[in-house]
DNA sequence: AAGACTACCAACCGCTATCCT
DNA sequence: CAGGATAGCGGTTGGTAGTCT
């Protein structure tokens, strides 16, 4: 059924964000927590579309999310992943809570799409479309019962987190595992720490003297989180460091994201400690060379 | 030094799934 | 149950910085 894209309507601003809408989003969020999106230009006053404000919490505000180069590690979980599940980007962020499912993909599309195009071996499976190609959409929803049913089977059971592999629980990567409550904290602090940094670049007389670069400042940002979870933060990279009233928000160690996922590691499935076995380090280059059976061997 | 080319990534667009009335 | 509204996903595009010629 057709619908009009949520945008068209005018007035509606488009482009790169900045600082400034980049701290009233994060500080509505952190009021209301995440979802609702609709609302979120209205009540904020933002000129974005609620797709828009949504899309910028989840690939960039959204606590927890680790910028920066991939490591070997995550690079061949990627590219395991992908061999598995195809292009489901989202699925595959699943198991890297700390990647985005766009960060991802770009890193697929730029750095590993050409490395296998490059050696031919890699990934011949996926590319041949037995697995990469579109899938049907039972395909899509089968990969999401399993996760459902594994979820909906933990809770039922109340299990443990000591998990069935041999692996330390420490070790293994879960689908949407959330990072711990302390690190999430911390990560959303370095995420608001890396707009501030624009935002100062963009107002230097809000905090002393700072200086700017085009993609990465050289300013030095400061976020202080107290006991009452309130987070503020300043420059230090001036020369009047200073917490400014304006750029401090408050931020409630209880609001973390709402869409936490599931608890303490699920049991893996054969098909998942498959996967990580390779994935995490005592496989080697053979990584690429999925080993897949028919896919009814694992069901 | 300047223009062309390339790489990268943020953001947009269109579609489907799901929710709600 | 039907149809509209919203959320989420994957593909694609556009802008910018870096590199090459």
């Amino acid at each position: 059924m057709g619908r009009p894209p949520c945008c068209e309507k005018g007035g509606v601003k488009k482009g790169p964000w900045t600082p400034e809408e980049d701290l009233v989003l994060v500080s509505y969020v952190q009021d209301h927590g995440p979802g609702n999106w609709r609302a979120v230009p209205t009540n904020t006053g933002l000129m974005r579309c609620s797709k828009s404000c949504r899309l910028r919490w989840t690939n960039h505000l959204r606590p927890g999310i680790k910028c920066g180069n991939f490591s070997d590690q995550e690079e061949k979980l990627i590219i395991h992943l992908q061999a598995l599940l195809g292009n489901r980007w989202a699925a595959i962020a699943s198991y890297m809570p700390e990647r985005t499912d766009n960060d991802i993909k770009n890193y697929w599309n730029t750095h590993l799409k050409k490395k296998f195009t490059r050696t031919g071996a890699a990934g011949a499976e996926a590319r041949s479309g037995r697995w990469a190609a579109p899938r049907g959409q039972w395909e899509r929803r089968l990969q999401t019962d399993i996760h459902t049913a594994r979820q909906a089977l933990r809770e039922a059971l109340s299990l443990d987190p000591a998990p069935l592999s041999t692996k330390p629980p420490e070790q293994l990567p879960q689908p949407t595992a959330p990072a711990s409550q302390a690190t999430s904290y911390a990560s959303s602090a370095e995420n608001i720490a890396r707009l501030l940094e624009g935002w100062w670049s963009m107002h230097p007389g809000a905090a002393g003297k700072v200086s700017s670069g085009s993609r990465s400042s050289s300013v030095s940002v400061s976020v202080f989180s107290d006991d009452d979870g309130v987070i503020s933060a300043s420059n230090s990279g001036g020369t009047a460091a200073a917490r400014t009233p304006e750029a401090s928000i408050r931020m409630t160690k209880a609001d973390g994201e709402g869409t936490a996922g599931p608890g303490p590691g699920p049991s893996f499935s054969m098909l998942e400690s498959w996967l990580l076995d390779d994935a995490m380090g005592h496989g080697d280059t053979g990584l690429v060379t999925v080993p897949m059976g028919d896919p009814c061997d694992f069901f």
